[in-house]
DNA sequence: TGTACATCAGTGAACGCGCGTTCACTGATGTAC
DNA sequence: TGTACATCAGTGAACGCGCGTTCACTGATGTAC
């Protein structure tokens, strides 16, 4: 898990790549030690030196993945000034981050249920509560200067990232095709109609 | 798959009944053909007389839940005549759905990426078609009366479906935890007022 | 600088378990004459 | 109405495969004196 040694570094680092490699060509149900093991050329007993078990090594992306995708919202809102621009570059960053890590992405929606996190959650929770802390905190002054609606803060979360999960989660799928670049232009926009206080009020 | 002779529906049923209480109790890793059976009280064979494999069973079960909670809003849209109230009671009938078909919800969700849909994905994509071309036929005429912003169609439905979806899913992991009653109440407004078209223009 | 030693990193054959699936069979139901 | 027969429904022992995991071992690296 911590390394010692520079070469253990680099061999983790192989693994989890190779993990999420695996995870996007063949899915939840190949998903498997030896696939992952074929695929990134390490040896079985060097993935359970580092990571004690799969359930490990599919924590241990799983957090790396969340970590990057966190951040890269957190510089968005850190940023902007006013919540309008705040919210619509936090918007601009996840849809960017969906496409240009697509792996990654698929993978962060495709293990909420999984179950191999659940020895983990902890961990998860602690990465969440630190960044997603930061974006409250930013969010915290507007809110009592009134720039945003007087919502519990769990519904502006929810408001937000609803829409633009909903949204990676179709064009992951591929399901239904959903234009990617048509949400980036309009649903910040509309995401912050749902938030601002109301004119009239 | 469709019972020629009546006891084979009851059977079915059990198995279908018995598969969404073993996934609730024991999620994704303990959800196996041999649980559903021992959970049952059906043979392992009968099981695969009407299932053809378990995949089979687990994408009935899915196609069961999908058609249960798209009829709950269809239902909600149909009784409503204006677009705002429309909008209001399809997010009210899906939240309530959540609560009171708790295990049929999860399983929706959980489902998503799991692999065991693969097969089946035409049957599934027809019951969306059909569901959400209903609701699609019930806003045309909002659409083109210009009631709703003029955004595409699949936009809308992520405004929509996206921040329901997300309070689902937060209070079904119980990681976060959201107030379902305060979601019911300010929910439907807020996503109203990102789908409502803009009052200056 | 060289040597001895502890620790970290890496290897791959072997194991057991439980999974999904098959299959030969019995019993129940519906139908034809 | 009774009998023969085809089909549907249900059973559970048995099977093979591939999964995650273990373990005894070798090799590489860093450190102490």
């Amino acid at each position: 898990m911590s390394p010692k040694q520079q070469r253990g570094e680099a061999t983790v680092e192989q693994l989890l790549t190779a993990a999420l490699r695996v995870y996007a060509s063949s899915g939840q149900q190949g998903f498997t030690v030896n696939a992952v093991t074929a695929a990134s050329g390490v040896s079985l007993g060097s993935l359970y030196h580092h990571f004690g078990s799969f359930d490990g090594l599919a924590a241990a992306l799983y957090t790396r993945c969340l970590e990057q995708l966190c951040d890269v919202m957190v510089d968005a809102v850190r940023r902007s000034r006013t919540p309008r621009t705040g919210i619509r570059a936090l918007v601009k960053a996840y849809l960017r981050f969906t496409v240009e890590q697509r792996d990654a992405a698929l993978f962060l929606h495709a293990s909420a249920y999984s179950g191999y996190l659940d020895g983990h959650a902890e961990e998860i929770r602690a990465v969440k509560e630190d960044r997603f802390g930061a974006i409250a905190a930013w969010m915290r002054p507007h809110i009592e200067a009134g720039e945003f609606a007087p919502l519990p803060g769990p519904l502006i979360e929810v408001l937000v990232m609803g829409p633009i999960a909903e949204t990676a989660r179709r064009w992951l799928s591929s399901t239904y095709d959903i234009d990617l670049n048509e949400a980036t232009r309009c649903l910040p926009d509309r995401i912050w109609r749902s938030l601002r206080p109301d004119p009239d009020e």
